[in-house]
DNA sequence: ATATTCAGGACAATAATTGTCCAAATGTAA
DNA sequence: TTACATTTGGACAATTATTGTCCTGAATAT
């Protein structure tokens, strides 16, 4: 797993290794080429029904996708604030603290 | 610094602790007592204008309560996923590559 | 009982996101 | 070069999310 790619890095990767235009990946998410060249680019964001389309046209795990999605999310959220560590560190602990309670509680009151 | 405060809960705790009522802090900030009070609940989120006006009033520091509210966004938006902790530790991966990587190119392209 | 405070729903305004369409640019092969 | 396919990127519309206000009713306090 390469860290350093962002999802649409990786996509396009993905794409050009299989040698498939843009035009037909597009055609299997059902969305305008345009738009998939933008997610590539970075320039929109993929959403969560794509992945499994993905995952199963480049014989990959969709958790490993949604990985790359979410934590590309995840960075652009805070990478302009200066203690990003931190910030990663107490919401691990506060996700941690959150699902315990839930399961606990048994209502996943999580929406 | 308690994790599993919430920020609104952190808030709200802040606040009776001087008893202070929503109407007075709302007004601080220049919002809707309701709105306020919906920030307190979870219900809204707060946005960055509001902590120095709150820092001061409360005789925080501005940092302290930002990585409160940054890191409930962050874990608010993976808490539905089941690999959270993967997900943060690629997000940091990628936080620390983007930083490195525009320090050297000079230009901030984190927008 | 009256005041104040707070909760929460309905609503409007604004902003963000998502996707399409099209034209220009780029690439590719003959 | 020409012809064709692909990709880029801007303008636009539609949808969805966010933000805040206003109002009513419930709870609390004086």
């Amino acid at each position: 797993m390469n860290t350093k790619q962002s999802f649409g890095e990786y996509l396009r990767k993905l794409r050009e290794d299989q040698n498939l235009p843009i035009r037909k990946v597009a055609s299997k998410l059902d969305i305008d080429p345009s738009t998939l060249g933008k997610i590539e680019r970075g320039e929109r964001s993929a959403n969560k029904e794509m992945l499994p389309i993905l995952a199963e046209l480049f014989g990959i795990e969709e958790k490993a996708l949604g990985l790359i999605l979410f934590s590309d999310k995840v960075a652009y959220q805070i990478i302009e604030e200066e203690n990003t560590n931190e910030i990663l560190k107490v919401a691990e602990e506060k996700i941690k603290y959150l699902k315990n309670k839930n399961l606990k509680q048994g209502s996943l009151d999580l929406k």
